[in-house]
RNA sequence: GGGCGCGUAGCUCAGCGGUAGAGCACACCCUUCACACGGGUGGGGUCACAGGUUCAAACCCUGUCGCGCCCACCA
């Protein structure tokens, strides 16, 4: 594959092919003998200038006959001849093709195939792609497009174009270029890939390297089991340098000018020293000059050793040129996994790095990066490189398309962190990674990102301003109070779910249960039900302990935010306390289930479901969020009335609504059904009695079509036999607490009369 | 021509066998002493379509219709 913009040799991973609807033009070729003429089909009429046969499909009895004669090919009159080959497929354009074997992979391909038939190898271009001297002389500097319509032109004049027709085909581009690719003869050096690529298949087969999300490794697969030789070297000027050199061979005991022998090796160093064995070995007393290449200044001069080799030196010198071409740069990202770490140096990096545990990467580069790090690191250290490849999506436009600087729609990462932060992009991007899917970036999420990150910096200004610092200790401070013992279990609960989401490389989920946990539970729970255990006249010790699990559970959140938002909690850390070390270096929060409190957890679930109950009641009745109201507590148990008892400043404050047993009023009451309970708000005048009956009676049918539901399950045939028994006693827990619910509604419904 | 993947609330996406979820948007209420980049409460989905498996399917199987991506030498 020859770049004729960049004139250096590309591999075929960096051909990107475009459908073009380009012209079939089919042109005739008179037989030799005179006899008529064999019809060609082509998409490229530049190339005829250089063709050496027309290739027929032996089974084609329109063509049987001519296989074995010969035509001339116009323009140039040469004589070529007509051979069968069941590449050529008969019902395509005329069932004749051109062999340009030096322009044409196929055709190349077909000119091995047939060593005896006498095809010429004629490099027709020059390496910008301008017409070569193996041209007619009318052709020669033509461009190729040019050349085309001149070939074209000059068949129309000769009447030997047949007819010309709309084709649509893949062209090849380069995809740094941007120009057509041109199949050229041209002396490279190659990796033989599918020998490398056996162990790097039976790895993943074995599982010593794995990917994530899995189904990447049939992509892996079919690409590895598929692979052809790779091209590696590069007529540019930056890169790695081929590790070969050249000098002259020696035959029979003599230096000839005319053969070079080659020496290539792994690196070039070995490479060299391959050649100074070589010459010192048959010619020991000649002096070498090392020499870069051609162009270069003298580098290396390599002087006999011995005395007795010097003495009969003759200071003729051989000269060494290393060769000029550099690697394909994929190549040399290769080795990155242990390049890196000072190899071929045995360094302690070498050993405690290699192999490396995960590779995260773009899907994108499996191929071009992945597939050959695998191939060469085992091949160089003997070991896969990772244990795990993570393939993450790639980030794409509003509208879905891959973004390309060509293109020009890509989002530069520096206006939307001028305009929202870095936090808010990179939590972002780890919120919308799940796995194996592409990103389509949405701005309003980046906005939504950053209010978060200032929701997160008022709450520690909140914090802060209460008199709460940070922690020294990622345990967490002794606790009575159930709200405290609760938010405890719950930074618990939340470091544990964190850790499953990394082990499982969900970010998306680290990132929604980080946010949860600290908006819904911490700012909008917490630190509401903690705000009266910290006004003046509060309980000094009740105070003092929340202060102190405050302190602590808002260090454990910076931790926990850390990876996904490292500027502002690295702010805020060394903002609420003197630490001695950087956030990025804290310790991962505890994880120990024992510190879960199961009855506190309860407690401040109940809580603030009451809560949301009776406020959603409120609402609903459009009750003016001021008015504090009294409530009664009937039905309720003694360990339900101690709850209430424990929880009524928090009550009171979320609620607005306040405990005065024996307050009652006859007519219209809210009653809210909290599981057990019934709290019973007089309204006396406040509320349309209507409103609330409709309110009740909404929320005791939603309970009815639940329990409905769930009895239609539980004695549908097979339900209770086949399914797996916790389902079923789930289903009847359910059925019995919603059976329940909708009782203790359809009796407040009652009351109300 | 092969291979992979996607079609779930208006939008962007989770969920992949047990009564449909999130963020944003939307509606209503709230200038309550951290935050209106806020608080509270709601409305909204025949989970592309058609068959099948199952006691049970958005989730498993088959097919259809849309939409992406990758690989591939029909001149």
């Amino acid at each position: 594959n020859w770049d004729p913009k960049l004139k250096t040799a590309i591999s075929d991973l960096e051909v990107e092919f475009r459908e073009i609807d380009g012209m079939m033009w089919h042109f005739r070729y008179p037989l030799e003998d005179g006899s008529g003429y064999i019809a060609i089909a082509t998409t490229r009429p530049e190339t005829i200038l250089g063709d050496g046969a027309v290739a027929v499909n032996p089974d084609d009895e329109r063509y049987k006959h001519l296989v074995g004669k010969r035509c001339l090919l116009p323009i140039v009159n040469r004589s070529i001849p007509i051979i069968a080959d069941s590449y050529v497929e008969a019902d395509f354009g005329s069932g004749a093709v051109k062999i340009t074997a030096a322009h044409d992979v196929n055709d190349y391909a077909i000119y091995q195939r047939h060593p005896d038939a006498g095809i010429p190898l004629i490099n027709l271009m020059n390496p910008d792609a301008t017409m070569s001297d193996a041209c007619p002389e009318a052709y020669r500097g033509l461009t190729r497009e040019a050349a085309r319509a001149k070939v074209v032109a000059d068949f129309d004049a000769l009447g030997l174009l047949d007819k010309v027709e709309p084709h649509k085909h893949q062209v090849p581009y380069g995809d740094r270029s941007g120009v057509v690719i041109e199949p050229y003869l041209t002396d490279q050096w190659y990796v033989d890939a599918a020998t490398l690529a056996k162990p790097a298949i039976e790895a993943v087969r074995t599982g010593k390297t794995r990917f994530v999300p899995a189904n990447w490794d049939k992509t892996y697969f079919n690409w590895m089991e598929n692979i052809q030789p790779w091209c590696v070297s590069r007529q540019i000027v930056w890169g790695h340098r081929i590790p070969a050199w050249y000098g002259p061979a020696i035959i029979e005991g003599k230096l000839t000018g005319a053969e070079q022998h080659i020496f290539a090796a792994e690196n070039e160093f070995e490479a060299r020293a391959q050649a100074l064995d070589y010459y010192s070995q048959a010619l020991p007393t000649r002096i070498i000059q090392v020499v870069n290449s051609e162009q270069d200044a003298w580098r290396y001069t390599w002087v006999p050793t011995t005395d007795e080799n010097r003495q009969t030196a003759t200071g003729e010198v051989i000269h060494l040129y290393r060769d000029t071409d550099v690697l394909d740069t994929w190549f040399s990202s290769a080795l990155w996994p242990f390049g890196t770490l000072g190899w071929p140096e045995a360094t302690p990096e070498v050993s405690r790095y290699y192999p490396g545990d995960v590779l995260v990467t773009g899907f994108d580069i499996i191929f071009f990066w992945v597939a050959r790090m695998m191939m060469q690191g085992i091949h160089f250290m003997g070991e896969v490189p990772f244990a795990t490849v993570y393939c993450h999506g790639l980030v794409r436009d509003a509208k879905g398309a891959k973004m390309s600087k060509s293109r020009g729609n890509t989002i530069d990462p520096l206006v939307l962190i001028d305009k929202y932060g870095a936090d808010a992009l990179r939590f972002t991007l780890t919120a919308m990674e799940s796995q194996g899917r592409d990103i389509k970036l949405d701005e309003k999420r980046v906005e939504g990102y950053r209010n978060f990150a200032t929701k997160l910096w008022n709450a520690a200004r909140f914090c802060q301003s209460n008199g709460i610092a940070g922690s020294t200790s990622a345990t967490p401070p002794p606790a009575n109070a159930p709200v405290n013992r609760w938010i405890i279990g719950e930074v618990v609960r939340t470091a544990t779910a964190l850790d499953a989401a990394i082990a499982a490389f969900r970010f998306d989920g680290y990132a929604e249960t980080a946010y949860q946990f600290v908006w819904s539970r911490f700012c909008d729970w917490y630190l509401e039900l903690t705000k009266p255990l910290l006004v003046e006249g509060a309980d000094a010790a009740v105070a003092a302990e929340t202060r102190a699990v405050t302190g602590w559970a808002l260090d454990q959140i910076l931790v926990m935010l850390h990876p996904v938002m490292p500027f502002l909690t690295e702010e805020l850390w060394h903002r609420l306390g003197h630490r001695d070390h950087d956030l990025i270096v804290a310790a991962w929060p505890v994880t120990d289930a024992a510190l879960i409190d199961a009855e506190a957890r309860a407690d401040i679930d109940w809580l603030i479901g009451l809560v949301t109950e009776v406020r959603s009641a409120r609402n609903e009745l459009n009750i003016p969020p001021g008015a504090k109201l009294d409530f009664e507590l009937q039905n309720a148990s003694a360990a339900t009335a101690a709850r209430h008892a424990r929880n009524a400043a928090a009550i009171e404050r979320l609620a607005r609504i306040v405990h005065s047993a024996g307050a009652t009023v006859e007519t219209a009451r809210m009653q809210v059904v909290d599981g057990e309970a019934v709290i019973s708000i007089p309204l006396g005048g406040v509320i349309d009695l209507a409103a609330e009956r409709a309110r009740l009676e909404k929320n005791a049918a939603a309970a009815e079509k639940d329990r409905d539901a769930l009895t239609a399950r539980l004695a549908s045939p097979g339900f209770v036999d086949k399914a797996a028994p916790p389902a079923v006693d789930k289903a009847r827990a359910d059925l019995a607490a919603r059976c329940a619910e909708a009782e203790r509604l359809r009796a407040a419904l009652a009351r109300l009369g």
